[in-house]
RNA sequence: GGCCCCUUCGUCUAGCGGCCUAGGAUGCCACCCUUUCAAGGUGGAGACACGGGUUCGAGUCCCGUAGGGGCUACCA
Protein backbone atom coordinates (compact mmCIF):
# COMPACT_ATOMS: atom_id res chain seq x y z
CA UNK A 1 0.00 0.00 0.00
CA UNK A 2 1.46 3.54 -1.05
CA UNK A 3 0.63 6.85 -0.27
CA UNK A 4 -0.40 7.95 -3.22
CA UNK A 5 -2.51 5.37 -4.87
CA UNK A 6 -5.67 6.84 -4.19
CA UNK A 7 -6.97 10.22 -6.00
CA UNK A 8 -7.34 13.03 -5.57
CA UNK A 9 -6.22 13.19 -2.37
CA UNK A 10 -8.75 14.64 0.19
CA UNK A 11 -8.04 15.39 4.08
CA UNK A 12 -10.10 16.55 6.86
CA UNK A 13 -9.79 17.94 10.11
CA UNK A 14 -12.51 16.84 12.36
CA UNK A 15 -12.53 19.15 15.60
CA UNK A 16 -14.75 18.80 18.18
CA UNK A 17 -16.50 22.48 18.56
CA UNK A 18 -15.36 22.62 22.44
CA UNK A 19 -13.48 26.20 22.18
CA UNK A 20 -10.47 27.63 21.31
CA UNK A 21 -8.46 25.89 19.28
CA UNK A 22 -5.35 24.38 20.45
CA UNK A 23 -2.04 23.98 19.44
CA UNK A 24 -2.20 20.50 19.30
CA UNK A 25 -4.85 20.11 17.11
CA UNK A 26 -3.78 22.90 14.91
CA UNK A 27 -0.01 20.72 14.25
CA UNK A 28 -2.07 17.54 13.23
CA UNK A 29 -4.83 19.30 11.07
CA UNK A 30 -1.22 20.71 9.48
CA UNK A 31 0.09 17.80 8.64
CA UNK A 32 -3.05 16.93 6.74
CA UNK A 33 -2.91 20.10 4.90
CA UNK A 34 0.72 19.76 4.15
CA UNK A 35 -0.07 16.33 2.48
CA UNK A 36 -3.26 17.58 0.52
CA UNK A 37 -1.54 20.20 -1.08
CA UNK A 38 1.51 18.54 -1.65
CA UNK A 39 -0.77 16.58 -3.60
CA UNK A 40 -3.29 18.88 -4.69
CA UNK A 41 -5.70 17.73 -3.20
CA UNK A 42 -8.74 19.10 -1.05
CA UNK A 43 -8.42 20.09 2.50
CA UNK A 44 -11.79 19.86 4.75
CA UNK A 45 -13.26 20.95 7.69
CA UNK A 46 -15.79 19.22 9.53
CA UNK A 47 -17.19 19.80 12.86
CA UNK A 48 -17.90 17.09 14.89
CA UNK A 49 -20.55 18.11 17.41
CA UNK A 50 -21.80 14.47 18.20
CA UNK A 51 -21.30 15.46 21.67
CA UNK A 52 -24.05 17.70 22.39
CA UNK A 53 -22.88 18.50 26.34
CA UNK A 54 -19.03 19.22 24.99
CA UNK A 55 -20.44 21.71 22.78
CA UNK A 56 -19.27 25.57 23.03
CA UNK A 57 -21.23 28.13 21.06
CA UNK A 58 -19.09 29.87 18.78
CA UNK A 59 -16.57 26.98 18.55
CA UNK A 60 -16.67 27.08 14.66
CA UNK A 61 -15.84 30.61 14.24
CA UNK A 62 -12.63 29.83 16.44
CA UNK A 63 -11.61 27.31 14.71
CA UNK A 64 -12.32 29.04 11.36
CA UNK A 65 -10.50 32.52 13.01
CA UNK A 66 -7.30 30.15 13.66
CA UNK A 67 -7.11 28.61 10.49
CA UNK A 68 -7.47 32.38 9.00
CA UNK A 69 -4.63 33.60 10.71
CA UNK A 70 -2.44 31.00 9.93
CA UNK A 71 -3.18 31.20 6.55
CA UNK A 72 -4.38 27.77 6.14
CA UNK A 73 -6.77 28.10 3.43
CA UNK A 74 -10.08 25.65 3.32
CA UNK A 75 -11.66 23.89 0.77
CA UNK A 76 -14.95 22.65 1.99
CA UNK A 77 -16.14 23.28 4.92
CA UNK A 78 -19.29 25.15 7.09
CA UNK A 79 -18.70 28.56 6.18
CA UNK A 80 -17.36 27.25 2.61
CA UNK A 81 -19.55 24.98 1.61
CA UNK A 82 -18.66 22.00 -0.72
CA UNK A 83 -20.43 19.20 -2.84
CA UNK A 84 -20.67 16.93 0.22
CA UNK A 85 -22.37 19.11 2.78
CA UNK A 86 -23.74 19.60 5.51
CA UNK A 87 -20.17 19.73 7.15
CA UNK A 88 -21.37 19.80 10.78
CA UNK A 89 -22.21 16.54 12.08
CA UNK A 90 -25.54 17.30 13.85
CA UNK A 91 -26.89 18.09 10.65
CA UNK A 92 -26.40 14.46 9.16
CA UNK A 93 -27.78 12.75 12.10
CA UNK A 94 -30.64 11.32 9.55
CA UNK A 95 -27.32 9.79 7.60
CA UNK A 96 -25.68 8.11 10.60
CA UNK A 97 -28.91 6.28 12.05
CA UNK A 98 -29.61 4.45 9.08
CA UNK A 99 -25.93 3.18 8.61
CA UNK A 100 -26.69 1.86 12.31
CA UNK A 101 -29.85 0.42 11.93
CA UNK A 102 -28.52 -1.55 8.71
CA UNK A 103 -25.72 -2.80 10.91
CA UNK A 104 -28.29 -4.06 13.01
CA UNK A 105 -30.46 -5.46 9.50
CA UNK A 106 -27.10 -7.15 8.26
CA UNK A 107 -26.47 -8.75 11.81
CA UNK A 108 -22.94 -6.77 12.21
CA UNK A 109 -24.79 -4.39 15.11
CA UNK A 110 -27.51 -5.03 17.64
CA UNK A 111 -29.56 -2.60 19.77
CA UNK A 112 -28.59 -2.84 23.50
CA UNK A 113 -30.85 -1.93 26.45
CA UNK A 114 -28.53 -1.90 29.18
CA UNK A 115 -29.35 0.64 31.56
CA UNK A 116 -26.83 3.38 33.28
CA UNK A 117 -27.25 1.33 36.55
CA UNK A 118 -26.42 -1.99 34.73
CA UNK A 119 -22.91 -0.13 32.93
CA UNK A 120 -22.42 1.31 36.20
CA UNK A 121 -21.95 -2.28 37.96
CA UNK A 122 -20.04 -3.54 35.02
CA UNK A 123 -17.52 -1.00 35.50
CA UNK A 124 -17.35 -1.56 39.05
CA UNK A 125 -16.63 -5.15 38.60
CA UNK A 126 -13.70 -4.16 36.80
CA UNK A 127 -14.68 -5.84 32.87
CA UNK A 128 -16.24 -3.38 30.81
CA UNK A 129 -19.37 -4.52 29.13
CA UNK A 130 -20.04 -8.28 29.02
CA UNK A 131 -22.17 -8.17 25.86
CA UNK A 132 -25.30 -9.52 27.96
CA UNK A 133 -27.50 -7.78 24.76
CA UNK A 134 -25.11 -9.20 22.42
CA UNK A 135 -27.30 -12.42 21.48
CA UNK A 136 -30.38 -10.99 22.62
CA UNK A 137 -33.57 -12.75 21.86
CA UNK A 138 -35.06 -10.58 18.50
CA UNK A 139 -38.69 -10.78 19.86
CA UNK A 140 -37.30 -10.07 23.15
CA UNK A 141 -35.85 -7.19 22.00
CA UNK A 142 -38.88 -5.75 19.77
CA UNK A 143 -40.51 -6.04 23.50
CA UNK A 144 -37.91 -3.88 24.77
CA UNK A 145 -38.38 -1.44 22.61
CA UNK A 146 -41.90 -1.18 22.35
CA UNK A 147 -41.93 -1.02 26.15
CA UNK A 148 -40.20 2.41 25.39
CA UNK A 149 -36.95 1.27 26.92
CA UNK A 150 -34.11 3.14 25.83
CA UNK A 151 -30.95 1.42 23.53
CA UNK A 152 -28.28 1.89 21.99
CA UNK A 153 -26.68 0.06 18.92
CA UNK A 154 -23.26 -1.49 19.69
CA UNK A 155 -20.96 -2.63 17.22
CA UNK A 156 -20.75 -6.56 17.10
CA UNK A 157 -16.99 -6.86 17.50
CA UNK A 158 -15.56 -10.22 16.19
CA UNK A 159 -14.56 -12.60 19.63
CA UNK A 160 -11.56 -13.97 18.80
CA UNK A 161 -8.97 -13.54 16.10
CA UNK A 162 -6.90 -10.58 15.19
CA UNK A 163 -7.08 -7.14 13.10
CA UNK A 164 -4.40 -6.10 11.49
CA UNK A 165 -4.23 -2.47 9.94
CA UNK A 166 -1.32 -0.12 8.28
CA UNK A 167 -0.34 2.71 9.60
CA UNK A 168 1.36 5.15 7.12
CA UNK A 169 3.71 6.30 10.09
CA UNK A 170 4.62 3.08 11.82
CA UNK A 171 3.62 0.23 9.19
CA UNK A 172 1.60 -2.55 10.20
CA UNK A 173 -0.43 -2.90 13.37
CA UNK A 174 -1.74 -5.88 15.29
CA UNK A 175 -4.43 -6.19 17.83
CA UNK A 176 -6.17 -9.04 19.08
CA UNK A 177 -9.75 -8.90 19.00
CA UNK A 178 -10.61 -10.27 22.11
CA UNK A 179 -9.49 -6.84 23.60
CA UNK A 180 -11.88 -5.08 22.66
CA UNK A 181 -15.39 -4.26 23.10
CA UNK A 182 -18.78 -4.16 21.55
CA UNK A 183 -18.31 -0.21 20.97
CA UNK A 184 -21.57 1.94 21.26
CA UNK A 185 -22.47 3.42 17.37
CA UNK A 186 -25.24 5.07 18.22
CA UNK A 187 -26.04 6.90 21.59
CA UNK A 188 -29.64 6.34 23.13
CA UNK A 189 -30.16 10.04 22.12
CA UNK A 190 -29.74 9.18 17.99
CA UNK A 191 -26.33 10.83 18.03
CA UNK A 192 -23.72 8.63 16.78
CA UNK A 193 -20.50 8.03 18.33
CA UNK A 194 -17.15 9.27 16.47
CA UNK A 195 -16.56 5.74 15.88
CA UNK A 196 -19.21 5.46 13.62
CA UNK A 197 -19.70 8.97 12.45
CA UNK A 198 -16.06 9.62 11.45
CA UNK A 199 -16.70 6.64 9.20
CA UNK A 200 -19.70 7.55 7.18
CA UNK A 201 -18.62 10.74 6.66
CA UNK A 202 -15.23 9.94 5.29
CA UNK A 203 -16.71 7.54 3.35
CA UNK A 204 -19.08 9.93 1.88
CA UNK A 205 -17.03 12.58 1.83
CA UNK A 206 -14.01 10.90 -0.43
CA UNK A 207 -11.72 11.00 2.16
CA UNK A 208 -8.40 9.78 1.01
CA UNK A 209 -6.43 9.40 4.23
CA UNK A 210 -7.64 9.62 7.30
CA UNK A 211 -5.05 11.88 9.63
CA UNK A 212 -5.68 12.14 12.87
CA UNK A 213 -3.59 12.22 16.58
CA UNK A 214 -2.19 8.62 18.13
CA UNK A 215 -4.45 8.35 20.66
CA UNK A 216 -7.05 7.08 18.05
CA UNK A 217 -4.65 4.30 17.43
CA UNK A 218 -6.15 1.63 19.75
CA UNK A 219 -9.68 2.41 18.32
CA UNK A 220 -7.99 1.43 14.76
CA UNK A 221 -9.05 -1.57 14.71
CA UNK A 222 -12.59 -1.46 15.20
CA UNK A 223 -12.51 1.37 12.86
CA UNK A 224 -11.05 -1.16 9.87
CA UNK A 225 -13.76 -3.91 11.15
CA UNK A 226 -16.66 -1.38 10.73
CA UNK A 227 -15.73 -0.14 7.34
CA UNK A 228 -15.56 -4.30 6.61
CA UNK A 229 -19.25 -4.69 7.86
CA UNK A 230 -20.43 -1.35 5.53
CA UNK A 231 -18.41 -2.99 2.86
CA UNK A 232 -16.84 0.11 2.22
CA UNK A 233 -13.14 1.04 0.57
CA UNK A 234 -11.01 1.83 3.41
CA UNK A 235 -9.04 5.04 3.41
CA UNK A 236 -5.31 4.71 4.20
CA UNK A 237 -5.07 6.20 7.44
CA UNK A 238 -1.73 7.90 9.38
CA UNK A 239 -1.74 8.55 13.41
CA UNK A 240 0.40 11.70 13.66
CA UNK A 241 1.89 12.00 17.20
CA UNK A 242 0.93 14.47 19.54
CA UNK A 243 2.46 16.98 21.15
CA UNK A 244 4.13 16.26 25.20
CA UNK A 245 4.17 18.87 27.85
CA UNK A 246 7.73 21.25 27.51
CA UNK A 247 8.87 18.45 30.53
CA UNK A 248 7.87 15.68 28.28
CA UNK A 249 5.31 14.40 30.60
CA UNK A 250 1.92 13.92 29.58
CA UNK A 251 -0.36 15.57 26.58
CA UNK A 252 0.41 19.17 26.30
CA UNK A 253 -2.29 20.30 29.01
CA UNK A 254 -5.19 22.88 28.29
CA UNK A 255 -6.73 24.76 30.91
CA UNK A 256 -5.87 22.65 33.69
CA UNK A 257 -2.64 22.87 35.14
CA UNK A 258 -1.02 25.09 32.49
CA UNK A 259 2.98 24.36 32.02
CA UNK A 260 5.24 27.31 33.05
CA UNK A 261 7.42 28.76 31.05
CA UNK A 262 10.96 29.39 33.11
CA UNK A 263 10.49 32.81 33.44
CA UNK A 264 6.98 32.01 35.21
CA UNK A 265 5.18 32.95 32.76
CA UNK A 266 2.40 30.28 31.02
CA UNK A 267 3.27 28.99 27.83
CA UNK A 268 0.78 29.38 25.16
CA UNK A 269 -1.48 26.43 23.48
CA UNK A 270 -4.14 28.27 22.66
CA UNK A 271 -4.15 29.60 18.76
CA UNK A 272 -5.45 33.03 20.18
CA UNK A 273 -2.69 32.90 22.67
CA UNK A 274 -0.09 33.02 20.15
CA UNK A 275 -1.75 36.25 18.31
CA UNK A 276 -2.04 37.76 21.85
CA UNK A 277 1.53 36.71 22.48
CA UNK A 278 3.12 38.21 19.37
CA UNK A 279 4.16 35.55 17.57
CA UNK A 280 3.73 35.89 13.56
CA UNK A 281 1.84 33.02 11.80
CA UNK A 282 4.41 32.41 9.45
CA UNK A 283 6.47 31.23 12.48
CA UNK A 284 4.20 29.26 14.23
CA UNK A 285 3.65 27.30 11.20
CA UNK A 286 7.02 27.15 10.74
CA UNK A 287 7.77 25.86 14.17
CA UNK A 288 4.62 23.36 14.23
CA UNK A 289 6.38 22.01 10.74
CA UNK A 290 9.60 20.97 12.56
CA UNK A 291 8.00 19.20 15.16
CA UNK A 292 7.90 15.57 14.33
CA UNK A 293 8.96 16.38 10.54
CA UNK A 294 11.77 18.00 9.44
CA UNK A 295 12.58 19.90 6.32
CA UNK A 296 15.84 18.26 5.07
CA UNK A 297 19.39 19.79 4.10
CA UNK A 298 19.90 21.11 8.22
CA UNK A 299 17.42 23.81 7.19
CA UNK A 300 15.29 24.79 9.95
CA UNK A 301 13.90 27.83 8.61
CA UNK A 302 11.22 27.53 5.33
CA UNK A 303 8.11 28.73 3.94
CA UNK A 304 5.22 27.00 3.85
CA UNK A 305 4.73 26.38 -0.07
CA UNK A 306 8.56 25.53 -0.11
CA UNK A 307 7.80 22.89 2.41
CA UNK A 308 4.64 21.53 0.69
CA UNK A 309 6.84 20.70 -1.50
CA UNK A 310 8.78 18.05 0.22
CA UNK A 311 5.90 17.11 3.25
CA UNK A 312 4.84 13.87 2.94
CA UNK A 313 3.41 11.55 5.83
CA UNK A 314 5.66 8.76 5.23
CA UNK A 315 8.37 11.04 6.64
CA UNK A 316 7.02 11.96 9.96
CA UNK A 317 8.47 10.76 12.96
CA UNK A 318 6.60 8.62 15.23
CA UNK A 319 7.46 9.59 18.86
CA UNK A 320 5.64 11.93 20.52
CA UNK A 321 7.49 15.01 20.96
CA UNK A 322 7.91 17.66 23.99
CA UNK A 323 6.53 20.73 23.46
CA UNK A 324 10.29 23.01 22.06
CA UNK A 325 8.71 26.20 23.05
CA UNK A 326 12.29 27.76 23.30
CA UNK A 327 12.27 27.23 19.62
CA UNK A 328 9.37 28.99 18.58
CA UNK A 329 11.17 32.42 20.12
CA UNK A 330 14.02 32.09 18.13
CA UNK A 331 11.86 31.13 14.84
CA UNK A 332 9.81 34.39 15.62
CA UNK A 333 12.61 36.69 16.57
CA UNK A 334 14.13 35.19 13.15
CA UNK A 335 11.17 35.91 10.98
CA UNK A 336 10.84 39.31 12.79
CA UNK A 337 14.27 40.44 11.46
CA UNK A 338 13.53 39.26 8.25
CA UNK A 339 10.01 40.65 7.87
CA UNK A 340 9.17 43.62 4.82
CA UNK A 341 9.34 46.53 6.70
CA UNK A 342 5.80 47.86 6.76
CA UNK A 343 4.61 44.38 6.94
CA UNK A 344 5.74 44.44 10.50
CA UNK A 345 5.12 48.48 10.89
CA UNK A 346 1.56 47.02 9.92
CA UNK A 347 1.49 44.41 12.76
CA UNK A 348 3.17 46.70 15.95
CA UNK A 349 0.62 49.13 14.99
CA UNK A 350 -1.98 47.39 16.49
CA UNK A 351 -0.02 45.77 19.75
CA UNK A 352 1.07 49.83 20.27
CA UNK A 353 -2.14 51.13 20.25
CA UNK A 354 -3.34 48.55 22.64
CA UNK A 355 -0.83 49.88 24.85
CA UNK A 356 -2.03 52.87 25.19
CA UNK A 357 0.48 54.66 22.70
CA UNK A 358 -0.86 57.13 19.84
CA UNK A 359 1.01 55.74 17.08
CA UNK A 360 1.88 57.94 13.96
CA UNK A 361 2.30 55.85 11.07
CA UNK A 362 5.26 57.64 9.62
CA UNK A 363 7.28 57.39 12.96
CA UNK A 364 6.23 53.93 13.21
CA UNK A 365 7.76 53.16 9.79
CA UNK A 366 11.16 54.73 10.99
CA UNK A 367 10.91 52.81 14.23
CA UNK A 368 10.39 49.02 12.52
CA UNK A 369 13.47 48.99 10.98
CA UNK A 370 15.48 49.63 14.56
CA UNK A 371 13.23 47.14 16.33
CA UNK A 372 13.71 44.15 13.99
CA UNK A 373 16.89 42.74 15.52
CA UNK A 374 15.88 43.38 18.80
CA UNK A 375 12.05 41.74 19.51
CA UNK A 376 11.61 38.24 19.88
CA UNK A 377 7.71 39.09 19.58
CA UNK A 378 5.64 41.89 18.52
CA UNK A 379 4.64 42.92 22.23
CA UNK A 380 8.26 43.09 23.07
CA UNK A 381 7.73 46.30 21.22
CA UNK A 382 5.48 48.09 24.01
CA UNK A 383 8.71 48.03 26.38
CA UNK A 384 11.18 48.63 23.96
CA UNK A 385 9.99 51.40 22.11
CA UNK A 386 6.44 52.61 23.26
CA UNK A 387 8.81 56.06 24.64
CA UNK A 388 9.14 56.95 20.73
CA UNK A 389 4.99 57.39 20.84
CA UNK A 390 5.05 59.34 24.60
CA UNK A 391 3.01 62.67 23.24
CA UNK A 392 4.04 66.08 24.03
CA UNK A 393 3.70 66.72 28.00
CA UNK A 394 3.37 62.77 28.29
CA UNK A 395 7.23 61.86 28.60
CA UNK A 396 8.47 61.54 31.82
CA UNK A 397 11.77 61.99 32.78
CA UNK A 398 13.25 58.57 34.33
CA UNK A 399 14.37 58.19 38.24
CA UNK A 400 17.85 58.72 38.90
CA UNK A 401 18.93 55.00 39.10
CA UNK A 402 18.34 54.57 35.78
CA UNK A 403 19.60 58.17 34.91
CA UNK A 404 22.70 57.64 36.65
CA UNK A 405 25.35 55.98 34.77
CA UNK A 406 28.56 54.26 36.11
CA UNK A 407 30.32 56.52 38.69
CA UNK A 408 28.40 59.25 38.23
CA UNK A 409 26.04 61.11 40.64
CA UNK A 410 23.79 64.20 39.88
CA UNK A 411 26.53 66.66 39.82
CA UNK A 412 28.07 64.94 36.70
CA UNK A 413 24.97 63.86 35.01
CA UNK A 414 23.57 67.19 35.12
CA UNK A 415 26.61 68.47 33.60
CA UNK A 416 26.55 65.69 30.63
CA UNK A 417 23.35 66.38 30.12
CA UNK A 418 23.59 70.36 29.94
CA UNK A 419 26.62 70.37 27.80
CA UNK A 420 24.46 68.17 25.21
CA UNK A 421 22.50 70.69 24.23
CA UNK A 422 24.60 73.22 22.60
CA UNK A 423 26.05 69.51 20.79
CA UNK A 424 22.58 68.82 19.64
CA UNK A 425 21.36 72.66 18.06
CA UNK A 426 25.10 72.83 16.46
CA UNK A 427 24.29 70.32 14.55
CA UNK A 428 23.03 70.45 11.42
CA UNK A 429 23.35 67.46 10.00
CA UNK A 430 21.55 65.05 13.08
CA UNK A 431 21.72 62.01 11.34
CA UNK A 432 23.03 59.70 13.66
CA UNK A 433 26.44 59.43 12.23
CA UNK A 434 26.87 62.84 13.26
CA UNK A 435 25.75 62.64 15.79
CA UNK A 436 27.69 60.02 17.04
CA UNK A 437 30.84 61.60 16.18
CA UNK A 438 29.39 64.76 17.69
CA UNK A 439 29.43 63.29 21.33
CA UNK A 440 32.50 61.12 21.11
CA UNK A 441 34.08 64.94 20.77
CA UNK A 442 31.90 66.01 23.60
CA UNK A 443 33.03 62.92 26.07
CA UNK A 444 36.35 63.57 25.02
CA UNK A 445 36.38 67.28 25.74
CA UNK A 446 34.38 67.32 29.09
CA UNK A 447 36.31 63.92 30.16
CA UNK A 448 33.80 60.68 30.28
CA UNK A 449 33.61 57.65 28.83
CA UNK A 450 31.80 57.59 26.15
CA UNK A 451 29.47 54.78 27.65
CA UNK A 452 29.01 57.82 30.59
CA UNK A 453 27.51 60.09 27.87
CA UNK A 454 26.10 57.97 25.44
CA UNK A 455 24.39 56.02 28.30
CA UNK A 456 23.32 59.44 30.31
CA UNK A 457 21.94 60.58 27.11
CA UNK A 458 20.01 57.38 26.45
CA UNK A 459 17.98 57.27 29.78
CA UNK A 460 17.36 61.24 29.26
CA UNK A 461 15.68 60.20 25.98
CA UNK A 462 14.32 57.21 25.88
CA UNK A 463 13.84 56.48 30.13
CA UNK A 464 15.23 53.22 29.83
CA UNK A 465 18.40 51.53 30.81
CA UNK A 466 17.64 49.31 27.29
CA UNK A 467 16.70 50.80 24.29
CA UNK A 468 17.46 50.94 20.44
CA UNK A 469 20.59 52.90 19.86
CA UNK A 470 20.90 56.00 21.38
CA UNK A 471 21.31 58.45 18.04
CA UNK A 472 19.03 57.00 16.00
CA UNK A 473 16.07 57.24 18.45
CA UNK A 474 17.40 60.55 18.55
CA UNK A 475 17.46 61.10 14.87
CA UNK A 476 13.48 59.76 14.80
CA UNK A 477 12.79 61.51 17.53
CA UNK A 478 13.90 64.94 16.61
CA UNK A 479 16.38 67.70 17.76
CA UNK A 480 13.05 69.31 19.54
CA UNK A 481 12.18 66.54 21.27
CA UNK A 482 15.50 65.20 22.21
CA UNK A 483 16.02 68.58 23.56
CA UNK A 484 12.73 68.79 25.21
CA UNK A 485 13.57 65.32 27.03
CA UNK A 486 17.10 66.37 28.25
CA UNK A 487 15.83 69.22 29.90
CA UNK A 488 12.86 67.44 31.53
CA UNK A 489 16.03 65.37 33.17
CA UNK A 490 18.02 67.99 34.28
CA UNK A 491 14.87 70.01 35.99
CA UNK A 492 14.32 66.39 37.53
CA UNK A 493 17.53 66.93 39.01
CA UNK A 494 16.62 70.03 41.02
C1' G B 1 -4.13 -4.16 35.73
C1' G B 2 -4.85 -5.36 30.23
C1' C B 3 -3.81 -3.78 25.27
C1' C B 4 -1.33 -0.58 21.70
C1' C B 5 2.47 2.90 20.41
C1' C B 6 7.22 5.23 21.26
C1' U B 7 12.76 5.57 22.92
C1' U B 8 19.74 9.60 19.36
C1' C B 9 22.76 15.80 23.06
C1' G B 10 18.25 19.38 28.40
C1' U B 11 14.81 20.06 24.02
C1' C B 12 13.44 19.65 18.47
C1' U B 13 15.87 16.52 15.14
C1' A B 14 19.57 14.03 10.92
C1' G B 15 20.77 9.00 10.56
C1' C B 16 16.88 4.13 6.73
C1' G B 17 24.13 -2.04 8.21
C1' G B 18 30.02 0.10 6.83
C1' C B 19 30.09 7.59 4.76
C1' C B 20 29.22 8.01 12.68
C1' U B 21 35.88 9.10 16.73
C1' A B 22 27.04 10.34 15.54
C1' G B 23 25.58 15.87 11.86
C1' G B 24 22.19 20.37 12.36
C1' A B 25 19.12 23.59 15.35
C1' U B 26 17.65 25.57 19.97
C1' G B 27 18.98 26.43 24.88
C1' C B 28 23.46 27.04 27.96
C1' C B 29 28.77 28.80 28.56
C1' A B 30 33.11 31.57 26.68
C1' C B 31 35.40 34.93 23.41
C1' C B 32 35.01 38.67 19.40
C1' C B 33 32.20 42.93 17.75
C1' U B 34 29.83 46.89 20.54
C1' U B 35 27.05 53.55 23.35
C1' U B 36 22.70 49.75 26.39
C1' C B 37 19.93 45.56 24.70
C1' A B 38 19.95 42.63 20.82
C1' A B 39 21.69 40.80 16.28
C1' G B 40 26.02 38.75 14.05
C1' G B 41 30.79 35.93 14.17
C1' U B 42 33.97 32.14 16.45
C1' G B 43 34.57 28.28 19.88
C1' G B 44 32.96 24.89 23.96
C1' A B 45 30.27 21.38 27.08
C1' G B 46 26.29 18.01 25.69
C1' A B 47 23.11 11.92 23.12
C1' C B 48 22.69 6.48 20.27
C1' A B 49 18.00 3.96 27.69
C1' C B 50 19.91 -1.05 29.26
C1' G B 51 20.85 -6.34 28.23
C1' G B 52 21.04 -10.17 24.85
C1' G B 53 21.23 -11.80 19.91
C1' U B 54 21.80 -11.64 14.05
C1' U B 55 26.13 -9.99 11.07
C1' C B 56 32.83 -9.72 8.88
C1' G B 57 30.49 -5.14 10.80
C1' A B 58 24.58 -2.24 14.55
C1' G B 59 22.62 4.15 16.45
C1' U B 60 20.63 1.54 12.20
C1' C B 61 17.66 -5.50 12.06
C1' C B 62 15.40 -9.15 15.98
C1' C B 63 14.14 -10.40 21.18
C1' G B 64 13.83 -9.04 26.25
C1' U B 65 14.00 -5.38 30.23
C1' A B 66 13.31 -0.48 31.78
C1' G B 67 11.25 4.23 30.98
C1' G B 68 7.64 7.37 28.58
C1' G B 69 2.90 8.16 26.04
C1' G B 70 -2.00 6.64 24.85
C1' C B 71 -6.53 3.70 25.04
C1' U B 72 -9.55 0.90 28.23
C1' A B 73 -17.10 6.16 28.24
C1' C B 74 -24.04 6.33 25.45
C1' C B 75 -16.11 12.13 24.93
C1' A B 76 -13.85 13.00 20.84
Amino acid sequence: MTADDRQPVRIRYAPSPTGPQHIGGIRTALFGWLFARRHGGQFILRIEDTDQKRSVPGSIEMIQDAFDWLGMDIDEGPRQGGPFGPYIQSQRLKLYQTWAHWLVEQGQAYKCFATAEELAQMREAGSGYDRRYRDLDPAAAKRLESQGQDYVIRFKMPLTGQTSGYDMIRGEVTFDNEQLQDTVLLKSDGFPTYHLAHIVDDHHMKISHITRAVEWLPSFPLHLKIWEALGWEKPHYAHLPVLLNPNGRGKLSKRKERFAAADGSSVPVFVHEFIDAGYLPAAVLNFLTNIGWNFGDDREIFSLSEAIERFNLTDVNPANSAYPIAKLHWLNSQYIQSADVDYLAGLLKPVLQGAGYAVDDARLRRVAPILQVRLKTLNDAIAMAGFFFDEWGCFAPPAAEILFQKKMDSHATRQVLEASIPVIESLADFSHERQYAAFKDLAKQIGYKNGQVFGTLRAAVTGQRVSPPTFETMEILGKAESIRRIKLACDSLQ
